[in-house]
DNA sequence: CGATTCCGTCAGTCGGCGCTAACGTTAGCG
DNA sequence: CGCTAACGTTAGCGCCGACTGACGGAATCG
């Protein structure tokens, strides 16, 4: 309830885009050199039209941002993103022991 | 080869297991205290069945582990398993820096 | 202006996944 | 040994998601 926004949401939406091999491939690629959607389709030997909704998943889930050059679109990732991943990662057992307690709490 | 089994596939296989929002409930649950399947399934509204064939996808990822006691079958997170998933995230920027030093050597 | 490049978007198909219902299995009790 | 409890397993169904092919749009060059 203290967040406005739907962090878990946002999590889900990140586990689920890096649920595909696919993905993690091409977040691998932009995360350190930023690339047009045209390089990383080059890349993989699938239709340019799938890398582009991957990009599209990974721009929606936060873990990649585009910028607008010409008619080209670069894409690079956000580090920070992954950070709140791993921080939800420990959040499981941190907010399990919450969870923990408070069942201590009514069962007594 | 430190690992018997291939790792990015362990590594895709407990990403796929946390897309999904009641595996990531269960794997909760199961954080902090020892759970049999009986009572992890109470805490939903889903059949025992579904939560049953959760069990089994978070078994195989790795993200759990499983104690048998009498007819009961006892489930634990396995943090361990956790860790190695963030050391996969980070991964994805270390490795990345291997990649792009080899393009660099290639292209000059 | 027309042509080209670089992309995203829209149907449509197909395989995989989560769910339910019925059945099979193992452990413990009388 | 029959019975029950506590599970896992299988078959089937509905649905979402990854992929392809065709189309549309914005920026650049001549």
């Amino acid at each position: 309830m203290t967040s406005p926004a739907p962090l878990d949401d946002r999590v889900g939406a990140m586990f689920r885009a890096l649920a595909e091999p696919r993905r993690r491939a091409i977040l691998q690629l932009v995360a350190t050199t930023e690339r047009a959607a045209g390089e990383i389709a080059a890349e993989f030997e699938v239709s340019r039209t799938a890398v582009s909704q991957h990009l599209t998943v990974l721009k929606e889930s936060g873990l990649i941002a585009e910028r607008r050059e010409g008619t080209r679109r670069l894409y690079r990732a956000r580090r920070e993103a992954v950070r709140e991943l791993q921080a939800a990662l420990d959040g499981i057992w941190s907010d399990a022991l919450d969870r923990a307690r408070a069942l201590v709490e009514e069962e007594q």
